[in-house]
Order: structure tokens, then sequence, then C-alpha cells
DNA sequence: GTGGTCTAGACCACT
DNA sequence: GTGGTCTAGACCACA
């Protein structure tokens, strides 16, 4: 039985990437409830405060509010901040180091268009 | 006084990037020696054992070789190994990711391609 | 979709605060009746037990007394009461606090008697 | 045998505002290390998590940063900004609210200016 | 029901 | 030596 966490990022990280990943892709909305923390915890089988960490850095960084005694829920605006400094640092911070990658390895722009286009396999995270 | 290490990836790890850079680019030929570990942790303000471990990683790869009492030096044939192993990674485990990425914020492929092209030079390290 | 609460207090004290102001400044006078907890509960849209819970806390510091079948209402001496304990608070717990901490700053008291006089009706309550 | 923490605030939260004034009194300077995680823990009988929790707020705050593997250093420039903040915050939040509670409580600023004037007592944070 | 905090103890990576 | 992460379990405040 193998885990859905990859083992070089923190899980409170990869959990985070998840919800991310659900708001852009909307399957969470603005005003949406996150699943409680209890909840959570308890599907993926880990500790509360592991899944606590993880909704505490998406409140920190105004995607999630929280309401007090009632749970977590997606900011009003969220989709579209989010959208907007996830572009940001895409195309500043990882795009550049991706260039320069392909520059170091002489790679040829054309063959990386086509070759893996069609099956745009799961990327996994991490790589350690 | 600020570093040129980053926060996010070990330092042993950034080191080792800079040897392969090197090696790609040139700056270090096949049978060059590396500079001594001591050098080196001078040079960056580093402990020793922090160097050791990026040259030790670099020998167990078969890209550097030691020489007992004389030093570390650039194997024969470590420059098309690893432009061969670094390409296989990149196509197989990174570019992959990034096609995802691209396609998670909905950016486009070739605009992304086309106008940054004078600038990707700033990129820098991290994120591992 | 903002709201009035502040998120670092609980509403139920954030709530009895606003009644003690309510006395305070004479918009509740000695005697008159407290807005019922369902309609306070249905403007504010929070819950039932927590506007009753903010009653009680000023039932049982004698400012309010419960009439049974009848409702709340602002207890007789309520005002001069109020104004003698929540003086009495301040000077002993919450001025020298606000000292220290003018110490700590290196500001200077008369300075900040002085100057934003006008403005200083835009605090927000919170911080508890 | 009483502990130094307060029940109304985390320990954590507490810590944090200990190192904070320490730096702004002097006693932490620029550069400096904080006492390490395992020592604080050690020294106030709390969970090194706790302290760590207390020192990560600081280094995201910019006030501290991280050296891998060595401990935490107070950053530079952090002097400065942690007064330029604490004043902005004191001057903009904290001193509108002290100066709405006093004409609430119809106090008389040359009293307050005076009788506490010589003991500046101790304050004791928390009120709950 | 919700989340927040703390503990005790373990294991890991880095320098 | 340093900090980071996770667990299991407890207790609390809030709505």
């Amino acid at each position: 039985m193998t885990t859905i966490w990859n083992d070089s990022a923190p899980i409170y990280r990869q959990l985070k990437e998840k919800v991310i990943a659900m708001i852009l892709d909307g399957s969470l909305k603005e005003g949406d409830a996150l699943p409680s923390v209890r909840q959570v915890a308890a599907d993926f089988q880990i500790n509360p405060i592991t899944v606590s960490r993880a909704y505490q850095e998406l409140v920190d960084e105004n995607f999630v509010e929280k309401r007090r005694g009632l749970g977590m829920y997606v900011s009003e605006g969220a989709s579209q901040l989010l959208l907007a400094s996830e572009r940001e640092r895409f195309v500043h911070e990882e795009w550049p180091q991706v260039l320069a990658r392909i520059e170091q390895l002489g790679l040829d722009l054309k063959q990386l268009f086509e070759s893996p286009k069609s099956t745009h396999q799961k990327a996994k995270k991490g790589k350690e």
C-alpha cells in the first residue's frame, strides 16, 4: 500500500499544493468550505496538526479565511489572486530557470515541443 | 552581508550543481583538477565537510575521480556522461512537470518561448 | 462580503463590548430593554448562542438583568458601576502597559497626545 | 512555583515578544545568534516545537534568518525594521484605541500623565 | 461540530 | 551541534 505522499517534500506542503490546485481548477470555489482538519486527517491518515499547518499557510497568504468555530473557507478573490501570483512566480522564477537549463543542455526547442505533447503524463513533484 | 546560497536547497547540492554547470559549459574540462576542498571552503566561507560532500557525490556518480594525495579530477568522458544523464532527467522528469504547470496556469507555451528570450539569464537556482 | 467582526477576539466578547459602549455613551439607558437575542442574532448573522453568552456575562457582572419572559434590561446603577469598574481597569491595567510600550518604542507621550487628536476615531477593537 | 508564562496568550507568541523586546532594547544585536531552540526549550521547560514556532514567525517577518545547520541569527537591519514597524503599529492601531478609550471613560489627561508616572510598574500582558 | 495549543518522543537532513 | 517534520494524544475556546 503506497501512500499518495512524496518523500522529498513535507506532507503539509504537498497538501497545500493540492488545495491550491483545487482552487485553480475550480473544484474548490470562492466561499466554499475546505474539508475540516479532522476530516482530511482521517481521510489521508495523517496527523491533524499536519493538516492544520497546510491550512494555516493558506490563511497567512490570504487564500483562505478562518471563521471562528465554523471552519476554513476559500476567500473571495482567492482564485484570481492565486492565478496572478502563481503565474507571476512561474514566469519570473521558474520559467527562466527552465530556459537556462534548456540552453545549458543544448536541447532543441522543437523536439521538446513535439515529443511529449500528446501524452502530458502526470508529473510527480520532487526528485530527491 | 548576503550570501550566494539559496536557503531552499542544501549548500552541498548547490555546490555540486555549480561544478556540473562548469563541466557542461567547458570551464572545467576532462582531466582538469577541481579546486581543493580547503580552497573552496575558504572562498565560499563554508564548512569543508560541506564541500567534501558535494565532491563525494560527484565521485559516486563517476563524473569526478579522486587521486590519492593529489586531489579530485574531472573524469574522462564526464562531460558526455553528464550531458546524457542530465538530458535524460530533464526530458523525462523536469519537462513534463513544466508542461503540467503551464497547463495548470493556463499559459501559452509558444508565447513563453518567444517573449522573454533576452532576459532569461537572471535565473536563480533553488526550489529543489 | 466582509464582516464587522474582528478575528482576533471572540465574537461574544466583541458583542459584549458593543453593549458596554452603548451603555457608557448613553444610547442604552438604565431600565432600557436590550434587543432580543434572536433579533441580534439575525441582524449580525451570528449564532443565538453567541449572543446569549455575551448577554450572560453582562448579567453575571450585574450590568444587565434578566426578567423572565420579558427579556434583558440594563440594571439600575449600571452606568455608574460600569464607569467605575472600567476606569479602574484602565488606570491600573491598560494604562501602565501603554506607558511601558511607549517607553519601549522610545516615543514621546506628549507628542502622542497632541498630534493626531482629530483622527482618533478610526480605532478598531481587537488585539485581546 | 509559578511560571513566567501568562495563560491568556500562547506561549510561542509570548516568547516571540520576548525576543522582539530583546532586539529593541539591544540585548540581542544584529548578527547575534539566537539561543538554540533546544537550549530555550530546556531553559524554560517547554517543548522545542513551541520555541520553533516562535522563531519561525520571526523568520517569516524577516527579523531573524536561518543559517542551515548553524542556527538562527538576528537579521541585518532587524532593529530598525522592528522599531519602524512596531512604532507604525502602535501609533496607527493601538494608540487611537487608547485615545478612544480615554474619551469613552471620560478620563482626565492630566491625571493620567501624573499619577503612575513615577512608578511605571511592570505591566502584565493579557487580561483574560 | 470547528480550529488552536502544547507535550513527549521519534527520526531526518544539514553543517 | 543545528533546525524540520511527523505522530499520538490531550485539553481548551469558540459557535
